[in-house]
DNA sequence: CTCATTTGAGACAACCATGTCTCAACCCCG
DNA sequence: CGGGGTTGAGACATGGTTGTCTCAAATGAG
């Protein structure tokens, strides 16, 4: 018997892989009936939504984990730079799991979600912010494009993956260096 | 009396908005009848596949003209690097037109526009490698990496712009020097 | 002006996904 | 073993999209 949150996982899963994929092919790929999930969620939305929820859940819980750590960090640059790294590092992690949230249409229309992101990025750019005043980031690029290089980054990364182009075990090193120090030669 | 061109043009510009427009909306959007719209494309599917193709002519002929240029530039590290920055600021003016062809699972779907994207990527590849010789770009990083991260930067720009985070005429701006020198103070 | 061509509007069948419902089979807890 | 609860299979109505077709109106070239 699937556990909600077993079926949240496959349909994650599934959804990451086709995100136009049915009701139908999501049952099946968790295992269970259609109507065993419509007894989980009402409509399909209410399952978008709630993968959008766990997404910004997860971003949420690594936002708290840098937070402390760069509180216990104060205006250290050597130690903010490693928490922003960690946290890099943990985006990279989370991507292949959530990256289906960050791009789905129904997701993206709900406002409540909408909202929610915005709230979770601004937190970001006031860790952004403490590392560009520790000298750890560039203070010529605006507070909120470090958020979409990152964000651009994951999704290169996941891409890069998929076709084959980079093993996923090199990916967060990838990510890192490419961010911080581009890929231009010094 | 609507040309191909501009059928092409109109439904661009929607399904970059809304993907899943449907072609009743599509027909509208360019301001003819739904049967009009079915004398140009048999199918919704042949539709996609022709932006798609459009997509990569573009890519193509930016391309043609950087190595035209890459060929005179020659072993410069100067001119190879002035290239380059060129092909990335012109993929910048392009990307917003082009970014649905780019994520359209139907389009990422035939094998035709895979394949052709392969051999573009491979040339671009080229590119790159010329530029790690003349140490432009790094030389510790996967050569099909570059391209990765390149797009990612796009998709980031394109995504920052439409949220009102950067101002459209930054955007090039933004993601050349990240592209290049990433985020981290140097 | 005339006629061939193109277009728009609408009807149409086919298909697919959604959401609801029923009912029989199953499970497991007592 | 018995019964309450859960599940799967399937039927069902509904709505939306696709692709085709017809026919009348508009267009434009000669």
């Amino acid at each position: 018997m699937a556990d909600r949150d077993d079926v949240l996982g496959a349909a994650q899963r599934l959804l990451n892989a086709d995100p136009t994929a049915s009701m139908a092919a999501v049952a099946e790929a968790v295992g269970i009936s259609r109507a065993t999930l419509h007894r989980h969620f009402d409509s399909r939305e209410a399952l978008l939504v709630e993968l959008g929820t766990r997404s910004l859940d997860r971003w949420e819980q690594r936002l708290d984990e840098a937070e402390e750590q760069a509180l216990e960090a104060g205006e250290d640059p050597g130690r903010l730079r490693a928490v922003l790294e960690e946290l890099v590092l943990a985006y990279v992690d989370d991507s292949d799991a959530f990256a289906f949230a960050l791009t789905d249409h129904v997701i993206l229309a709900n406002a409540a979600l909408v909202e929610r992101t915005q709230v979770l990025a601004d937190r970001e750019a006031a860790l952004v912010a403490a590392a560009q005043e520790a000298g750890v980031l560039r203070r010529d690029l605006p507070l909120r494009w470090f958020g979409h290089v990152t964000y651009g980054l994951l999704v290169a990364a996941r891409e890069a993956v998929r076709i084959g182009d980079i093993a996923p075990r090199d990916a967060g090193r990838l990510v890192l260096s490419s961010l911080l120090a581009g890929v231009g030669a010094p």
